[in-house]
RNA sequence: GCACCGUUCGUCUAGGGGUUAGGACACCGCUCUUUCACAGCGGUAACACGGGUUCAAUUCCCGUACGGUGUACCA
């Protein structure tokens, strides 16, 4: 049987990132196996949508590569693939439970239900539903069920957990897994408003949609035994868990906001490139075993695999993923690069902005910095004519130096296209230019930098020389002469 | 509280009955260099604890500790 994997978000907000690692692994393994990748909403709870949750989801998960082969927003054969919209079967199904014994009519209200709790907390036993004493079917009888629905009273249907058996299933990654019956709550399946909750949604679309393996993080573990008990139920065949491991704060709790960013729509802003921050997640919680640390996306697939996936949450290390940005920043092509930092420039109104030049100085500069729009901030001196201010010690520290205006003097005057054309020219200019004026070469090129670029630091000062130009090198030297 | 899951350098991890416990990020040092960076080289740093099994345990088993998740008419 060919591989079925669905990603089911809810639609209450921005994607985080550890719903992308998990749709990834979804994704990975179903291209991994030839199969089949399915986006599901999972849009039940009406009261906490979000308005245009579901586009901006669809929309991260394209910028990260991640897209899928059936869904709400390229169809298929075993749609709706939006729950909202699978309303009537779900009651349907539930009914079905009911019919069969494996479920009940509630009629508890909430209030009634916080009083259980309470008691029980007070009792010190943990809170679960007390089908003995509480308001269902069993309690008060099937003559008052069916007067009950008669007059549309309020009720849920609750699963019927079994007390004495044993649930027990295999996890793909954490292996085999056993829950008692007696822990397990009579969940609800069916709300008082028509609406199926996550479990019944969820078992129902995994089967219908013909799900072979439900790949989802470790916080869905403890509700597992109740969605294998709904198989059982149906007398459907369960698909094949894998839960995966959290991704974690510093504090080693679930990863949220408060530590640092956590929508994949913020990494995106913040200029990352999709397939480093995709190349990294994947590394969050798997490895293929070797000293490999760059993947490309076909590359994960290549070597994905559910067996080589950790149990252990991984904490989140931005500064890793600071550096693997800057390892994609370093190998992708310049002139692709350029394309994409073009509209940054544009906007900062630099007058040099020619895409060969900008690729040329992504090239001279890119090993600096980590991120492609740090770029513009670190080259501004050769996008622009207007370089940054001075700082008044720096400015000091060059000014009222005869020697060195001389030295200026004289490689401002050898300065011409063919002593920038090639290093060994430009050294040559460069060194006699110093000597002449009783330089050393350490003693010249840093004030050089600083008159040219106003900055202390900066790419190799014959790469940045090259590409600005003896014309504009020029104007800014005489701009020191006459200063 | 109860249930379940987990625990190898600060972090991500490899490994697995007998290893100098490997790699990467970060950090430190050196080299290169006009600076910063890159690169190269080197360094600091880990098997949570206690029992058991075994000739041998970081690796298997059992406890304990610690952490996490769950415990909703949320997903």
């Amino acid at each position: 049987m060919s591989v079925r994997v669905r990603f089911a978000p809810s639609p209450t907000g921005f994607l985080h990132i550890g719903s992308l690692r998990t749709a990834l692994y979804n994704y990975l393994f179903a291209k991994h196996h030839g199969g089949v990748c399915i986006l599901r909403i999972e849009d039940t709870d009406r009261t906490r949508l979000v308005e245009g949750a579901i586009e901006e989801q669809i929309a991260s998960l394209a910028w990260a590569g991640v897209t899928f082969d059936e869904g709400p927003h390229v169809g298929g054969n075993h749609g709706p693939y939006t729950q909202s919209e699978r309303f009537d079967l779900y009651r349907t199904y539930g009914m079905q439970l009911v019919e069969n014994g494996s479920a009940y009519y509630a009629f508890d209200t909430s209030e009634e239900l916080d009083a259980m709790r309470l008691r029980q907390q007070a009792a010190g036993i943990a809170p679960k539903y007390d089908r003995s004493t509480m308001r269902n079917q069993f309690t008060v009888g099937d003559h008052e069920t069916q007067r009950l629905l008669g007059e549309n009273a309020q009720h849920v249907i609750r699963l019927k957990v079994p007390l004495h058996t044993d649930v027990r299933f295999h996890d793909e990654i954490r292996g085999d897994v056993v829950f008692a019956g007696r822990e397990i709550d009579d969940q609800i399946l069916l709300k008082s408003d028509g609406f199926p909750t996550y479990h019944l949604a969820n078992v129902v679309d995994d089967h219908l949609m013909e799900i072979t393996h439900v790949i989802r993080a470790e916080e869905w573990l403890p509700s597992t035994p109740k969605h294998v008990l709904l198989y059982e139920a149906f007398g459907w065949k369960a698909p094949t868990f894998a839960h995966v491991p959290l991704l974690l704060n510093p504090d080693r709790s679930k990863m949220s906001k408060r530590h640092g960013d956590v929508m994949v729509r913020d990494f995106a802003e913040k200029g990352f490139f999709p397939d480093a921050l995709v190349n990294f997640v994947a590394l969050c919680g798997w490895n293929p075993g070797t000293d490999t640390e760059i993947f490309s996306h076909n590359e994960l697939i290549q070597a994905f695999s559910l067996e080589r996936v950790n149990k252990a949450g991984a904490v989140f290390d931005y500064k890793k993923l600071d550096w693997m940005n800057g390892e994609y920043l370093k190998s992708r092509d310049p002139k692709e690069l350029a394309a994409e930092l073009l509209p940054a420039l544009t906007a900062r109104g630099y007058q040099y902005i020619e895409p060969d030049f900008v690729a040329d100085v992504i090239e001279l500069v890119r090993e600096r910095v980590h991120f492609l729009k740090d770029v513009t901030e670190f080259a501004d001196y050769l996008f622009g004519d207007v370089l940054s201010p001075l700082s008044s010690e720096l400015a000091a520290s060059i000014s009222g130096n005869d020697t060195l205006r001389t030295a200026v003097k004289t490689f401002r005057d050898g300065l011409n296209n063919a002593s920038i054309a090639d290093l060994e020219a430009f050294k040559g200019l460069s060194q006699s230019a110093a000597e002449s004026a009783g330089l050393k070469m350490g003693a010249f090129m840093k004030p050089l930098r600083l008159i040219l670029t106003h900055r202390e630091v900066g790419a190799d000062l014959f790469g940045t020389v090259h590409l600005l130009g003896a014309q504009r090198c020029s104007v800014r030297l005489d701009s020191f002469l006459s200063s």
